[in-house]
DNA sequence: CCAAAAGTGTTAGTCGTACACCCATGT
DNA sequence: ACATGGGTGTACGACTAACACTTTTGG
């Protein structure tokens, strides 16, 4: 390979990530307003170049810190985006994760060296956003749905545990669908994915309703 | 965004391929030997840097083409590698995607610009690779065999139909276990990715065997 | 004691699995 | 005619889906 060929030139690495929560019943995607150019005042997922003496996700989880203050969180890879012209500062190669976590375990920096504000933002209530991250972030939600589905990635919003009355309003929110509250319960738990604490906790009714915790290795099986 | 900030600087994009096809009930990758340097003589996946005019998977079917002759096929991705030191020429992030093929659809070219050999290898074969590639291949054999068993990927090793015997077996080497030929005949036809057609084939047996073919939007569902 | 949501069990239907016999062809 | 694999149907068990009543608490 030679370095030299201007082919191989100027093109850098773009990670980015589309972190969700659920609060209410309201899946929110956290977007932040950018301080610079380019896109200057405009929002944006969480992102960035990636440094060169850096693996990607460290990078990712980098940028994530500097422009939010979230730190120690779970992502994944799901897709790349390479247009030619997705930047236009120079050939960049979008790299995209991504994740969910409980918003309340963190303290969201509303100000950073490179951004102006940021909020967790309902997902049908998206503003115009920099670069791709319109299209991006709506791959996002398709594949946030299967795999909400096919694994166990809502353990990492539920670190804390969740009751079921709870966890059935994030899985019927996200789906875009209902389901009977017994054989809802009923096929949660024969995944063997959960288990039961002594806790309880009232989520909407009167009555406490008891808290369930994700294993810690817990299988990938089909859900729903 | 700084160009000039020389943590952005020379760093560029691998992409990669792990291409894969069955003959007589052997799963088989294609790897090629390097002509030049880093890993001159070595024997590796089709590989090669991206350029900056041109988008990921384009750049890879280029490879591709260039190394291999293999052009118009199905690939999709399936990880990332980005450690530090994946190559010795420079910090190099490496995009990898898997795909499989039908060989007999393609003049496999032996010897090109920056090969001087290429060929279909059983899995359980494969000599020491260039790169990480032995581990990227490792990755790939898993992602495989969860992408059989839960997309249609293997629509793409059977353009011209199939017989039930014929993709049982594939099947069967892919994934290690046995089925019973009637069942698997009853879960394959009701996914409904398939259709019989009025042809039939002789595969082991004396007896012609239907052929099959899979339908045009075939929805990904559960297969095994 | 009333309202509101949480908890539980049974039944019918569907799907997966195990299994045995006949069929078409080449030699 | 026989050997070889290809094609089909049925019965049993497991899982999925539909459905109604009792329980706990706060107001």
């Amino acid at each position: 390979m030679d370095k030299k060929n201007p082919k191989y030139q100027n093109q850098g690495i773009h990670v980015i990530s589309a972190l969700f929560t659920v609060e209410k019943g309201i899946t929110k995607v956290l977007i932040i307003k950018r301080k610079y150019d380019p896109y200057q005042g405009m929002w944006a997922l969480v992102s960035g170049a990636l440094y060169n003496d850096e693996e990607v996700l460290d990078g990712l989880k980098r940028e994530l810190k500097e422009k939010t203050g979230i730190e120690n969180i779970h992502l994944e890879l799901f897709n790349i985006f390479s247009s030619i012209h997705r930047s236009p500062v120079m050939r960049m190669v979008g790299i995209a994760y991504l994740g969910i976590v409980d918003k309340e375990k963190f303290h969201l920096l509303k100000e950073t060296l490179k951004t102006t504000d940021a909020d967790w933002v309902p997902i049908d209530k998206i503003p115009l956003l920099a670069f791709d991250h319109n299209e991006i972030l709506k791959e996002a939600i398709e594949v946030l749905k299967v795999r909400i589905r096919k694994t166990d990635l809502l353990k990492h919003l539920y670190s804390n545990g969740f009751t079921m009355p709870e966890i059935q309003k994030v899985y019927e929110s996200i789906l875009g669908v209902t389901f009977d509250r017994r054989n809802f319960r009923k096929k949660l738990l024969s995944t063997g994915m959960i288990k039961e604490t002594n806790r309880v906790e009232r989520f909407e009714g009167n009555k406490p309703a008891k808290v369930y915790i994700f294993e810690e290795n817990s299988m990938d099986k089909n859900v729903f």
